[in-house]
DNA sequence: CGCTTTTGACCTGCGC
DNA sequence: GCGCAGGTCAAAAGCG
C-alpha cells in the first residue's frame, strides 16, 4: 500500500522535470495548479498559456522557441525590449514552476501523510479484527492456532489481506448444523475483506464490509437484495454486484489467476458456440466469489473471465495480483471514480471507460451482455484488442446513468503485439499480465514496454498447464536471473514464494523474506496496493489449513514445479482470483 | 474414498 | 402470461 502512493510520488517528481502532462491524468491536484502558470503570465504568448506545465528544463527550449518567433521583422529597439520581456516571461515561468514544484511536493506531502493514517487505522482494524476472531476461536485448537499465526503476521509483516478463519475440512453437515460457528465466521471475513478493501477505498470501508456479512450469494439471496433502488444496492452490496470481466488470449481451458475454482455449472449461452463455465472459489467453503469463463466467439483464442464478489480469505500470493487489481476495478468502477490514481492498483494503466451503448458493442454475440445487468468492468490484457473492442481510446466520459449499466475497460496491454507473451517449454501459452498488472513502477502513467522483466514474473505466476515437467531452459534462467537482479519487487516476490514453500512454519523463512522486502523497500516501487499486500500475505503456520497443496504459493506456480494439466482441479492453486 | 466435473433439471428475471 | 435466456442446483459419473 505504502508503496503505491509512493510510486505516485515518484512519478510526479519526475513528470516536474519532463512530461507534465502525464500529471493531470495522475493527480488532480495538478490538473488545478497548472492555470496558475497562466495567471501568472498574462502577457506571455499562445504557446506560454498552453495549459501544459512546462517543467524546468523545457523552459529553455520554450523560451528559444518564442525568442526566434518574436524577432522577425522587428527593430532592434522592439527585440531588446522583446527580448527583455522574454527575460521576464522566463523568470515566471520558473517561478511559476518551482512553485508548481513546491505545490506537488506539498501533495505529496499530504499523500505521505494520508497513507500514514490509513495505515494506522488499517492496522488499528486488523488489531480488532484478531480480537474478534481470537475471542471466537478460542473454541477451535486449529483457529486459535491461526489466530496466533495472524498475530506473528501483525509483528511481522503489518500488512496482510487478511486470515483464512474457516475450517476448510469442514463437511457441509458441519456447517450446516454449526450455525453460530458459520456466523462467527461470516464476521471474521467481514473484517478481512473489510481489510482489504479499506485498502482500496478508505472511505467506502464501511460500504464495502456490508456483503460480506452475507453467506455465498445465491440468486435467492441477491433477490432478497435487490429491492432497493440501483444505487442503494450498489452501495450496499457492491461486492455482489460488480463485476470484472477480463479479456486476455489464453489456450487454456481457464485463465491462470493463482486461485482455486471449482466448476459447478455450464451452459451454452445464445450467440456463442462455446459453453460458459461457471466456476466457484474453494479457497475458503464460504468465499462469495464467481467466475464466468467464456471464449469470444469472435476470436477463440480470447477468454473472458468475469469475476463477481470479494474473497474473503486470504490469496495465494500468485492470485492477489489478479485479485487486487479486480478488485481495484470494481472499486473504480463502483466509486464512479474516473482516474486511476485513486486506485493505487490501477495506477498506471490506461483506463477506458464507456458508456452504455459501447459496452453492448463491445461485447456482442458473447452473451456476456447479460453482465450488464450488473455494473462490469473490462481489463483488456489482449495485446491486439479485437475490432469489437473499441476503447483503446482515451474518453472521460464516466457513464453517470444507471450504474447497472455502466462498463469500464481498462487496457493493460501495449499496442505492441505479444505483451507478456510468455513461452516456457515449448508452450506458447500467452501470458496476458503485464508488469503493470503486479504493480511495477510506471512512470508517467504509461504502461511499460514489454520486456523480458515485464513477462518474467507473471511466468512465475502462471501455472504450469504443459503435459511434461520440463526442465527451464537455460534462456529461461537467464531471464528469470535477469529478472530477479533487475526487479527488486520481483525479488520480493520470489522471496515470499520460497519462504512459502521452503520455510512453512518457519519464522526464519520469513524473516528471510522480510529482510528482503523492506531492507529494499519494494513497495517504493509498487503501485499495486492489493499486490503490495500480496507479498506480506504469507501465514506460514497457516499454510497448512488450507485445502489442496500450498495455498500460499503453489509449487507448480513456479517453472521448477511439477506441473499439471489446466484444469480447475483444486490440486493447482492457479486459477482465478478476484 | 473424497473430490471434481458433467449435465439435465429447475428457478428466476426480463422482454414482448 | 408466456417464452427465452441466464444462472444455479444436485445427482451421477469420472478421476486420482
Amino acid at each position: 500500500m505504502e508503496g503505491s502512493l509512493v510510486k505516485e510520488k515518484r512519478s510526479r517528481d519526475e513528470d516536474i522535470g519532463g512530461v507534465a502532462v502525464k500529471k493531470d491524468k495522475t493527480s488532480a491536484a495538478v490538473v488545478v495548479v497548472v492555470p496558475k502558470v497562466g495567471d501568472k503570465i498574462p502577457d506571455c504568448d499562445n504557446d506560454d498559456m498552453k495549459p501544459s506545465s512546462p517543467g524546468i528544463k523545457d523552459l529553455s527550449s520554450t523560451s528559444n522557441k518564442v525568442s526566434v518567433k518574436s524577432d522577425t521583422g522587428r527593430t532592434e529597439a522592439e527585440c531588446s525590449l522583446a527580448s527583455s520581456s522574454r527575460r521576464k516571461k522566463q523568470d515566471d515561468q520558473l517561478e511559476s514552476a518551482k512553485a508548481e514544484m513546491g505545490e506537488v511536493r506539498e501533495e505529496n506531502q499530504r499523500l505521505k501523510m494520508y497513507l500514514n493514517r490509513i495505515m494506522k487505522d488499517y492496522q488499528k482494524l486488523q488489531l480488532q479484527f484478531y480480537h474478534t476472531v481470537g475471542q471466537d476461536s478460542n473454541k477451535s485448537p486449529v483457529d486459535h492456532q491461526e489466530q496466533q499465526a495472524g498475530e506473528e503476521e501483525i509483528e511481522l509483516v503489518s500488512l496482510t489481506l487478511g486470515r483464512f478463519s474457516g475450517d476448510s475440512k469442514r463437511d457441509d453437515k458441519g456447517k450446516a448444523s454449526s450455525s453460530s460457528h458459520g456466523k462467527e465466521e461470516e464476521k471474521g471475513n467481514a473484517g478481512l475483506s473489510l481489510a482489504l478493501d479499506y485498502k482500496f477505498e478508505a472511505s467506502k470501508s464501511e460500504v464495502d464490509d456490508e456483503p460480506l456479512q452475507n453467506p455465498i450469494p445465491s440468486s435467492k439471496a441477491l433477490k432478497t437484495t435487490d429491492s432497493g433502488g440501483d444505487d442503494e444496492v450498489l452501495q450496499q452490496n457492491p461486492a455482489k454486484k460488480a463485476r470484472v470481466c477480463v479479456r486476455t488470449r489464453c489456450d487454456t481451458p481457464t485463465m491462470i489467476d493463482g486461485c482455486q475454482w471449482r466448476k459447478y455449472g455450464q451452459k451454452i449461452a445464445k450467440g456463442n458456440p462455446c459453453p460458459r463455465a461457471y466456476y466457484r472459489c474453494t479457497v475458503a467453503q464460504s468465499c462469495p466469489v464467481r467466475k464466468q469463463v467464456q471464449r469470444c466467439a469472435q476470436d477463440m483464442s480470447i477468454l473472458i473471465t468475469t469475476y463477481e464478489g470479494t474473497h474473503n480469505h486470504p490469496l495465494p500470493m500468485s492470485a492477489t495480483a489478479m485479485a487486487s487489481t479486480t478488485c481495484a476495478a470494481a472499486s473504480m468502477l463502483l466509486s464512479g471514480s474516473t482516474s486511476t490514481s485513486s486506485h493505487p492498483a490501477l495506477h498506471g494503466l490506461n483506463v477506458y471507460l464507456s458508456d452504455n451503448s459501447k459496452s453492448k458493442f463491445y461485447l456482442p454475440n458473447t452473451s456476456l451482455s447479460a453482465a450488464l445487468s450488473h455494473p462490469t468492468i473490462t481489463l483488456d490484457l489482449n495485446s491486439t484488442p479485437s475490432p469489437s473492442f473499441p476503447f483503446n481510446r482515451f474518453s472521460s466520459a464516466y457513464p453517470t446513468t444507471s450504474r447497472y449499466n455502466t462498463s469500464t475497460s481498462l487496457s493493460f496491454g501495449s499496442p505492441e503485439s505479444n505483451t507478456g507473451l510468455l513461452t516456457y517449454g515449448g508452450s506458447s501459452q500467452q501470458q496476458p499480465y503485464t508488469k503493470s498488472l503486479i504493480g511495477s513502477l510506471n512512470i508517467n502513467g504509461r504502461v511499460p514496454q514489454p520486456t523480458i522483466e515485464n513477462s518474467i514474473y507473471p511466468y512465475f505466476m502462471q501455472k504450469n498447464h504443459q503435459r511434461n515437467p520440463v526442465q527451464p531452459l537455460p534462456d529461461t534462467i537467464a531471464a528469470a536471473t535477469k529478472a530477479i537482479t533487475a526487479d527488486p519487487n520481483f525479488r520480493s516476490a520470489l522471496a515470499e514464494a520460497l519462504t512459502s514453500i521452503i520455510g512453512a512454519g518457519n519464522n526464519g523463512g520469513g524473516d528471510l523474506a522480510q529482510k528482503l522486502k523492506w531492507g529494499e523497500q519494494t513497495f517504493a516501487v509498487n503501485g499495486n496496493i492489493g499486490c503490495g499486500s500480496s507479498f506480506f500475505n504469507k501465514s506460514p503456520s497457516s499454510g497448512g489449513s488450507q485445502p489442496g497443496s500450498s495455498i500460499f504459493l503453489p509449487p507448480n506456480a513456479l517453472p521448477f514445479s511439477t506441473p499439471k494439466n489446466a484444469s480447475t482441479s483444486p490440486g493447482d492453486t492457479g486459477n482465478h482470483s478476484y
